[in-house]
RNA sequence: GCCGAAGUGGCGGAACUGGCAGACGCGCGCGACUCAAAAUCGCGUUCCUUCGGGAGUGUGGGUUCGACUCCCACCUUCGGCACCA
């Protein structure tokens, strides 16, 4: 064995990625191989990976998205797809500009010379990248159409300026989208700052426009996880508007998810910020009112850190009307509704909503309950004293069943008794006292009558009634608050579900399923509110104060107000010569000869708009302008785009699932109904990946410095070698804790894969086992089956490790052989095809010493052949009560009754039996039986 | 609080549609080669064991001949939203 290896086993050259690697990339290039050229005879393909930003240096990370993204479109090309890869920058935002104020650069220069590494980073890959088409977002010949861009949305009342409270970095200094702020404490995405509102004069875009479309996923297919969180983040819910009327006639529209409950509104609540605050605030209330005005907005103007959840507000004086039973009911005012949500008012229903419920019981507001508890669970407190002796025998009797303590009574009434009960309460209950029953029903049982908690004015005497009675009750303001006392009480108190409503008029009775859709059509039917439908999203904020983006292309001029530069101006370029201040303000703002120009309508003195565009409105279109890049007729070639358009599949990080994702398909939509852009959806797949953290399992980034440079492990290891690692030793969608502990393995099987090759290049067949050439050609088509599936799944590892357990049977079969052999030879080149998306390098390199054509990367994937890959035998697994306990080898296509019989004759079997009879045999046709005894 | 995802050896991670848990690697152990080491190659490697076997995929139950996989409850971690009417 061991002579025979060393025949076969010749020496060869040293594996020097760092040689070979270089010098075909460069021939790639010079060649033109990854040009993505229109050619309506094949079948294309737009792979797109997400833009990356010129932060400056790569970082390991980087290398994990774009390798395998690279990897998964080389694989489409081998499949016959002619496929597009291109790569740009998103050059234009902040840092860049903190850098100039921070280390005095030009934010240009710092840019461009970043974007110089990254290129030169990025070719180290050997990914198929289409240089030819590569866009800088920064560059004037891109940020022109930006301009462009927003230049038709104005025109078409999509984009549109309004003051309005907005949140506002200190650090940054600048707006920030709502997307851009993130976490429990409200921190600016890019710096951490806590922002806080400002209230500014913004651009917007009307993305809610868009909303219902943008809800519909059924055009693409996107992961579950992304359209569940938009689906969040628009946050649709479906309920009335209802119209309340103050007592001086003025509409209070409210929004409410729950018409059904409309009968327990006992009073509204507006926003501080709600315009009809002042109009109907009473005289004797609004010094308070204003007072606490001021307070709830400078609350908001300071950091939020310190919000506390409990609930503030303030009576003023109003009342309105419930359209629906007449009841007047007060008006208040209070932080916790938010005017930027809804109509920016209630109508409060205590009764079945939480924050309601907390705010009534703290200002002593009344509470009723209107819709019937689902769970069924009724109460009863019998005070001691209150009914006649012998109660809690007639109970026992009854079999409902209760506690007792200190003489009181806490009963808990089965449903089916509730009705025995009242009766009883009624019929015991002495003089002077009285006897709730709580939960399914809301009964006040009195010696002389009986009071139900269903309107405002029964509540009023049933608390009057009680005071009355009892010393101890006088302290509390409504009925709910007498009961929340009792802790016996509390769960059956308050309640959001559906259910039969109850205490609603003649509505009440309804069931739970109708309650909704009858309540509204009456409200529609008296005028008073009609079926609505809410949105949590808001449009989008789109202007920054900073220098560093696409100037917004509008001119103030005090005659003709916003005006349109006129678009055979645009760009409008962003001058060289601004001065950074530490003041905060944007240069722009401080540069008077670029600042002041003449109106483009009237010629008069007019302003240059000074805000820029946010820069997730540069990458909402990249995907267009890298079909031309220096197209200057439009925005994109239409011949290109008519060819390559939809992007066919787009990878890159969930984390925009909210931002990036949910802009470009607004924006993609909006361009189509402008006509400037065809179908629904600019991108058909999206995949995400994870992200490669630092060793210390944080997020890499250069102030924790965990940053692992992709130039050192390319030095030491080889491009083919980190991209194969990074495939190999994560789960694409995860990612996860950067470790260099697992690349050996990597490196050792593309040694191997050398040797191999180089070292049976020449050599002759000799009389090899058949047996085994069946297994080598088996184990290499079951390969190509997996490796294809695999990679159509972006399931990277599993590639990898398909391709190892290949290498291993085709270095056994050398050791037995093989080598020289058609099937042999047949192996190698199909590992090499195979392998040749992944590690293009070595791929193409042993590809030309084995003398094959240039170029591998041009070659046509392996073919799969079923029944080549099928298994002649196979080992059947015999368990005895679901217990393996043989394992028999025998031919692959075995029948069911020669699989038990074989079975049923193991002795391993026959020993287990211990002499009893089978019950049942399970027999799995191709795997298993099993023997129940 | 609400919504979602995930918990498998010392480690990274496999496992089709309910059918041999731990593929492929790392690490570790033993061996070969070597004066020696590195590299390379071979063998072994879930745990316990009286060597018969037993236990085992976050925990506890359930369904099934059979469960990492399906159902119920819970625990932990991560992500999103959060006074959203």
């Amino acid at each position: 064995m061991a002579e025979k290896q060393n025949t076969q086993k010749m020496r060869v050259e040293r594996y020097e990625p760092g040689e070979i690697e270089p010098r075909w990339q460069a021939k790639w290039e010079a060649d033109g191989l990854h040009r993505a050229r229109i050619n309506s005879k094949r079948p294309k393909s737009y792979f797109l990976t997400m833009l990356p930003y010129t932060s400056g240096d790569l970082h390991i990370g980087h290398w994990f998205i774009k390798s395998t993204s690279d990897a998964r479109a080389r694989y489409m090309r081998m499949k016959g797809f002619n496929v597009m890869l291109p790569i740009g920058f998103d050059a234009f935002g902040l840092p860049a500009e903190n850098a100039a104020i921070e280390r005095n650069i030009h934010p240009k220069e710092w840019t461009y010379k970043n974007i110089d590494n990254m290129r030169r980073q990025l070719k180290s890959m050997g990914a198929m990248w289409d240089w030819s088409r590569e866009a800088i977002s920064s560059d004037p010949e891109y940020y022109r159409w930006t301009q462009w861009f927003f230049l038709q949305f104005f025109k078409n009342d999509l984009a549109y300026k309004k003051m309005s409270p907005v949140d506002w970095c200190p650090k940054d200094n600048t707006t920030l989208a709502r997307e851009q702020v993130i976490g429990d404490d409200r921190v600016c995405e890019r710096c951490g700052t806590p922002v806080i509102k400002k209230n500014l004069n913004q651009w917007f875009f009307r993305i809610t426009n868009y909303v219902d479309e943008l809800l519909d996923f059924s055009k693409i297919d996107w992961p579950d996880r992304v359209r569940l969180l938009q689906t969040h983040w628009i946050g649709r819910s479906e309920g009335a508007r209802v119209t309340f009327l103050t007592e001086a006639k003025d509409p209070i529209e409210v929004f409410t998810t729950r018409p059904d409950t409309l009968w327990g509104a006992t009073f509204m609540v507006l926003a501080p910020e709600h315009p009809l605050v002042e109009k109907i605030v009473s005289a004797d209330k609004k010094e308070s009112v204003e007072e606490y005005i001021l307070q709830a907005t400078r609350l908001s103007d300071l950091q939020r850190e310190a919000l506390d959840k409990d609930k503030t507000g303030v009576f003023t004086g109003g009342y309105a009307i419930n359209p629906l039973n007449g009841e007047h009911i007060p008006v208040w005012i209070a932080s916790y509704v938010l005017m930027t949500y809804g109509t920016g008012a209630i109508m409060a229903v205590p009764g079945h909503d939480t924050r309601d419920f907390e705010f009534a019981l703290k200002f002593g507001l009344p509470i009723l309950p209107v819709i019937d508890r689902p769970d069924g669970s009724t109460k009863s407190y019998v005070v001691a004293g209150s009914v006649m002796d012998g109660f809690a025998e007639a109970l026992e009797k009854k079999g409902i069943p209760f506690t007792e303590a200190q003489g009181s009574l806490q009963v808990s009434v089965p449903l089916a008794l509730v009705d025995d009960y009242i009766a009883l309460a009624k019929a015991n209950v002495l003089p002077d006292s009285w006897v709730e029953i709580i939960g399914t029903q809301w009964l006040f049982v009195f010696a002389d009558r009986v009071f139900e908690l269903d309107t405002l004015e029964n509540e009023r005497a049933i608390l009057e009634h009680c005071q009355e009675l009892e010393a101890a009750v006088r302290e509390f303001r409504s009925v709910m608050e007498m009961l929340w006392a009792h802790p016996f009480y509390r769960d059956v108190l308050f309640h959001s579900e559906y259910g039969q409503m109850i205490h609603s008029g003649a509505l009440s009775g309804t069931a739970a399923d109708e309650a909704l859709s009858k309540t509204t059509k009456i409200l529609e039917s008296e005028n008073a509110g009609e079926f609505a439908v809410n949105y949590r999203i808001r449009d989008w904020l789109i202007s920054r104060q900073r220098y560093w983006g696409a100037p917004i292309p509008i001119v103030n001029c005090e005659q003709c107000g916003l005006v349109a530069v006129p678009e055979e101006d645009l760009p409008v370029i962003l001058p060289d010569d601004a001065e950074w201040l530490p003041t905060g303000q944007s240069p722009l703002k401080l540069h008077p000869s670029w600042k002041n120009v003449p109106c483009p309508e009237c010629d008069g003195p007019a302003e240059r708009e000074t805000d820029t565009m946010d820069t997730f409105m540069c990458s909402s279109w990249y995907h267009l302008r890298y079909l031309s890049p220096h197209y200057d007729e439009g925005p994109f070639d239409p011949e290109q785009y008519d060819y390559w358009m939809p992007v066919d599949t787009y990878t890159g990080g969930v984390e925009h699932a909210t931002m990036h994702l949910i802009y470009t398909r607004f924006f993609h939509k909006a361009c189509r109904d402008l006509g400037i852009v065809k179908g629904d959806e600019p991108m058909l797949q999206l995949r995400n990946q994870g992200q490669i953290l630092g060793p210390d399992g944080q997020r890499m980034s250069k102030s924790r410095g965990n940053v692992i440079d992709p130039d050192e492990q390319v030095r030491q290891f080889g491009a083919d070698a980190v991209r194969a690692y990074l495939m190999f030793g994560y789960r694409w969608t995860e990612g996860g804790p950067w470790s260099s502990d697992n690349i050996q393995g990597i490196v050792r099987w593309i040694n191997r894969v050398w040797t191999l090759t180089l070292g049976t290049k020449d050599a002759v067949a000799k009389q090899g086992d058949s047996s085994e050439a069946r297994a080598l050609e088996r184990k290499l088509h079951q390969t190509i089956a997996k490796v294809s599936a695999d990679l159509e799944k972006f399931e990277f590892n599993t590639v990898i490790s398909a391709l190892m357990e290949l290498t291993n049977r085709i270095s056994t079969s050398r050791d037995d052989g093989l080598a020289g052999s058609a099937i042999f030879k047949h192996a190698i080149e199909s590992l090499l095809l195979l392998m040749a998306p992944l590690t293009p390098h070595i791929a193409e390199e042993l590809w030309a010493k084995l003398g094959y054509a240039y170029s591998i990367h041009q070659q046509k994937w392996p073919e799969f052949d079923a029944h080549k890959a099928q298994e002649e035998r196979i080992t059947l697994v015999v368990q005895v009560n679901g217990k393996v306990r043989d394992r028999i080898e025998v031919a692959a296509g075995i029948e069911e009754d020669a699989a038990r019989k074989i079975a049923l004759g193991s002795e391993t079997v026959i020993k287990f039996l211990g002499g009893k009879t089978p019950k049942r045999v399970i027999v799995v046709k191709g795997r298993l039986v099993n023997i129940v005894v």
